[in-house]
DNA sequence: ACCGGTCCTAAGCGATCGCTCACCCTTGCC
DNA sequence: GGCAAGGGTGAGCGATCGCTTAGGACCGGT
């Protein structure tokens, strides 16, 4: 390892599978950058002056500045759809897993507010082919959700009329955390994905028996 | 009258309130780019030449392009605190006026979804003055609903622990249908305008005596 | 010493941006 | 008809954009 720089907080060290060491600044930068301006409103003199580079430098890693962006969002919903599937698909009852699976999500989003940003709301400044790559990961971390409301259903902890509706309302939820969350704001990414998970717990109907609280 | 253009389906006719014509037709081609493309990546041209005119015309009517967006997102969010609030203050229980006041905001940002995107999504391309003033339009809009749900706790209808919290889901809850919402998709304005409404009484606890639903 | 490969920079190309300027056409009022 | 005022256009200015090109510094292997 060169340089042992790890930002402080919730945000971990993500883009560490993103190999040359250079090419890694570059994309911190950028998810900074579009995070704070938004892609279109980002020059590549920007990106690049963030890494400490010339201008230049960028085209040398990647081809493109829209190759960027899809390089983030690509990792970035992975990385959302992994923290989702780690707690959906852990044991215990359908309230248990839909009330962890919402606050493991929530909290990236909070957390990871500046790479949730872009991997959120940046989507359509993708191409076409990038946009559907993106797109299909979205379908999965949508059927992991509806596959843990549908079992509540079957299972008869959860009374929900409307399945599929349901799931958007739930992970429109989440994914909006992204949009008005504040680091300076009163609440930690912690206590929102808490508050969440009992609110998307009343949506589903699952407090009848017993309200089971995420720690 | 000139021109007689309705646009059918939910959006109305807004923007009746711009005087001059040819500045209402600005304005309006200004609301479906930057809705499309985000308003960093509209150019002046393009709206002008939505607008049937050359790029000079523009420049007539407003300063400057940001001056668009401006007067958009405020008659945008006038129009939408007023939707809110006739439904909140009207008559009834908390329970009915909540169910009301989502089912009509929700309403707004799906039929309306053109002019809601550029409202919601476009704010942090203003600058600080007119951010400033736009805040203080949110500000409004969250004591609207923050008013039913407290007084719907005072009553013993809602049982809600943390009412900023709720407040705030709800809220995000729906504006966030402005990012998803589908023309092309299969739930119409009004289903999703329903199905949110039951989803945020349950979230507020009011499901214990009997359920009310808008029609 | 010489090399090929990797990583980077200075300079700048063509295109496009927001916006301005000089000028024209129509309209209403006297 | 005279004429000011308001609404419009064609051309283009200076700035900045994404991206390219030519070349230099550093590296380990032989």
């Amino acid at each position: 390892m060169s340089t042992a720089e790890e930002t402080a907080g919730a945000e971990a060290q993500p883009w560490g599978e993103v190999t040359p060491d250079a090419a890694r600044r570059l994309l911190l930068a950028a998810v900074e950058a579009f995070a704070e301006r938004g892609y279109h409103a980002t020059t590549t003199r920007d990106i690049a002056g963030r890494a400490g580079m010339s201008p230049a430098a960028l085209y040398i890693h990647y081809k493109t500045k829209e190759e960027l962006l899809h390089r983030i969002s690509r990792i970035g919903h992975e990385k959302a759809l992994d923290v989702l599937r780690t707690a959906a698909r852990a044991e215990g009852s359908p309230t248990l897993r839909l009330a962890e699976a919402v606050s493991s999500f929530v909290r990236w989003h909070a957390g990871g507010r500046t790479t949730a940003r872009v991997v959120q709301y940046e989507l359509d400044s993708l191409g076409p082919d990038a946009r559907a790559e993106i797109i299909a990961l979205r379908r999965l971390v949508d059927a992991e959700v509806r596959g843990i409301i549908e079992e509540g259903v079957r299972s008869g902890e959860f009374d929900v009329p409307d399945v599929r509706g349901t799931t958007l309302a739930v992970l429109s939820l989440c994914i909006d955390v992204a949009r008005w969350f504040n680091v300076n704001g009163s609440r930690t990414p912690e206590e929102v994905g808490a508050l969440y998970a009992d609110l998307v717990l009343r949506m589903v109907g699952a407090g009848r028996t017993d309200t089971v609280r995420a720690e």
